[in-house]
DNA sequence: AACATCTACAACCGCAATCGC
DNA sequence: AGCGATTGCGGTTGTAGATGT
């Protein structure tokens, strides 16, 4: 399903994501922000390319993606505004909350386009879209597994806060209420980031670059190299243990 | 059981757009 | 205005796992 692990001319590893590699870049991502993508890996210590970093980051990394399966709801969504607006993937995805547009893409090209197609031919054929309908309906049953074993297996790779929250080895309140008070800092500091940039800090990463003046990078206490971040306070760093993480990945 | 085929999706690639100088 | 650097987008590919024969 996935590619598997090899390196360019450069040396520079492609292919599929370790664990160790997501926690490093969540870790600097959300300590430090994505000021530059390009030089990111270099300071978060990835031996990868700013534009898989990125890409990552946006699919499968960042706060508040959602995983797993459409909902009715969220298939029409895209039917109509596919109707709308052709392949406008990044368009499609800013209506629908927690979805990347690769994923949409994939989403459409696998499931959603069989259904327009069924739709547009009015059941003239229904016989071979029978097939696709179970066919979709088996493949969602084979994710909803899939997901089961990633919290089996301790979360997977996301900092997704309700699949932390999910997560069966979170088993005492003090755990809980720990992970509670730092989702709670998180929103919080995520609040005062889209002040700052006026808009969406996700979407708009570097907005506020030219508002700041970035020092030369340092090596910080949990070894990331890494610029200071004038829009991220001590505190909301400090909440985040890092080292913590090895516990929670 | 073994092999072939299909499916889903993570990741890559190329190019257009944007930004900063 | 021009140019290089960087980001963002959409098309495409590679492959693990499921299913069929």
């Amino acid at each position: 399903m996935v590619r598997t692990p090899c390196h360019d001319e450069n040396g520079r590893k492609k292919g599929t994501w370790t664990p160790e590699e997501d926690r490093k870049l969540a870790a600097y991502i959300t300590k430090y922000g994505s000021w530059n993508w390009r030089q990111l890996p270099k300071y978060a210590g990835l031996a990868r390319c700013g534009k898989s970093c990125r890409l990552r980051w946006m699919n499968y990394l960042r706060p508040n993606i959602k995983r797993g399966n459409y909902t009715k709801e969220e298939d029409e969504i895209i039917l109509n505004l596919h109707a709308q607006l052709g392949n406008k993937w990044s368009t499609i995805a800013s209506h629908l909350p927690g979805r990347s547009d690769n994923e949409i893409k994939n989403h459409w090209h696998t499931t959603v386009k069989k259904r327009a197609k069924y739709n547009s031919s009015e059941g003239s054929k229904k016989c071979n879209n029978k097939k696709s309908e179970s066919d979709i309906t088996k493949r969602k049953s084979n994710v909803e597994k899939q997901n089961a074993s990633d919290d089996d297996n301790n979360n997977n790779n996301t900092m997704h806060e309700n699949i932390v929250l999910e997560n069966s080895e979170w088993s005492s309140s003090e755990e809980l209420s720990s992970i509670d008070y730092q989702q709670d800092i998180f929103q919080e500091e995520l609040a005062n980031l889209e002040d700052i940039t006026s808009g969406s800090f996700w979407t708009q990463p570097f907005e506020v670059d030219t508002k700041i003046n970035f020092v030369a990078p340092s090596i910080d206490y949990c070894g990331l190299i890494c610029p200071t971040s004038p829009f991220i306070s001590h505190e909301f760093l400090s909440s985040f243990d890092l080292d913590h993480y090895d516990y929670i990945w």
